[in-house]
DNA sequence: CGGGGTCTTGAAGAGACTCAAAGAAAGTGG
DNA sequence: CCACTTTCTTTGAGTCTCTTCAAGACCCCG
């Protein structure tokens, strides 16, 4: 199964245009002369089973990455032992990124399927912010855009933060997976719970409510919308069919 | 009381080590040399007296601003009705910054006390990403930040949420307000509430748990610390002394 | 065929919310 | 300076969402 990946190893760095979900990337917007000295800063491209870790929470390597394909997690171990998980990188998307860059990280990042990452030096992303400001200019964006993200679900309960969670990815893949009548999502319903906040039984009861609703069904991860504008509304996001959110400056 | 603010009306804008709040400012990290010419690219100041809005939420204006004086605070009115704070900006702090620079305001900012702010245009601003790299880099950490903090009350009860909300008002004003046995903060338990997304109610009930376990009491906007370790505790953070966790890169 | 991970369902309990009302503090105008 | 209004704080009682604990079903994989 790796080979696929394998056979992307030589491959330039995704651009703008390669790049699937091209919205969440710093690279939106960079000049392809630009991407071209970015490709030359980066280390051997990495590939990983699922479930392996790119790093640990704690661990100290300063190393900075774009993910190329596939899909990875990142979340924190709370000091009650519970999982919070903070975001799922899809191709195009950055890790590693954190307030301080000195720290030890602040989180983990693990597979969920076969990958391919480009890690680069510090040093690297040093360089990087120096020389390319519009990179570094999509990076400021794109944290903008996370932290508004992650305020979305104020004070929602568990059947419009699901409605939100969900309408994310279908947002971010609807491009992809053209006839999208099923989107695969390699989660699973302890994965949702822990990124909003719930536990896994109240969000299979409210997965069922939804269902019987005739808004979505999720089994077997695959993520089947049944009715679209029901589930904007529930997620309280106007049913708009423009396509970036992340302007190019 | 205007005219404390009008005698700094010509002054040069916040540098590193004028800023009282630095840790939250852009600034931080830009040489002299470079806060000079963004100091040429600003506009006349702007005086608020105290409850006036700078914007608002779907207004359009372009318009980039940093802190100087005073408190202001950034809202968000959903659609139910409900206010959402999504964080107090102080001294030194950037305003206005949103993931979509040419889309109408996603909140609005209105002052908590009489404030100062610089404003600059959107084209200053564009400027600015361009030839101060120093300043888009420490945009992108502050942002990385704001959204780590966001996530920081995951899963959090009410005593938790408002130990870890008055801790960062003690950790941000504390190197200001020398011998601090209280700290003034303008704001109401309703703002705590809508900061936090509980009702005011329960912030009411759940303050005086928390002074009749003799941690804090917060009174007339007063808030007093009485069991620091305690509130660390409480808020499950490590009580180290370490003064700024935003990384000079 | 057996076992681990995942999903499903029930019953009881805790934390936070709603509604309601009164008390305290701060601001306003005569 | 006092009466009045407004805003903010405090307290009670009942309700609801979500959690906890528990047990069983399903399903993939070795």
């Amino acid at each position: 199964m790796l080979a696929h990946f394998k056979a992307r190893y030589f491959r330039p760095l995704p651009t703008c245009t390669q790049c699937v979900i091209r919205d969440y990337s710093p690279c939106r917007g960079v000049p392809t002369a630009l991407l071209n000295r970015l490709q030359r800063l980066r280390n051997k491209p990495l590939t990983l089973q699922p479930k392996t870790h790119l790093y640990r929470q704690g661990g100290t390597h300063g190393q900075f990455y774009l993910l190329y394909d596939g899909w990875i997690m990142l979340y924190k171990t709370l000091r009650t032992g519970k999982r919070h998980i903070l975001r799922y990188a899809l191709p195009g998307d950055v890790i590693s990124f954190q307030s301080d860059l000195h720290a030890p990280m602040t989180h983990a990042a693990q597979s969920l399927t076969p990958s391919l990452v480009c890690s680069f030096s510090r040093r690297s992303l040093m360089e990087i912010f120096e020389s390319i400001p519009q990179f570094t200019t999509q990076l400021a964006l794109l944290f903008a855009h996370y932290y508004e993200e992650q305020t979305a679900t104020f004070h929602c309960n568990a059947q419009q933060s699901i409605a939100f969670f969900f309408l994310k990815f279908y947002e971010r893949l609807k491009s992809q997976e053209h006839q999208a009548e099923t989107l695969f999502l390699p989660i699973t319903q302890e994965d949702i719970a822990d990124t909003l906040g719930l536990t896994p039984v109240h969000v299979n009861r409210t997965l069922r409510i939804l269902a019987k609703q005739g808004i979505l069904e999720f089994q077997h991860q695959q993520l089947k919308i049944n009715n679209l504008s029901a589930l904007y509304e529930l997620a309280g996001r106007p049913n708009k069919t423009s396509s970036s959110f992340l302007c190019t400056v």
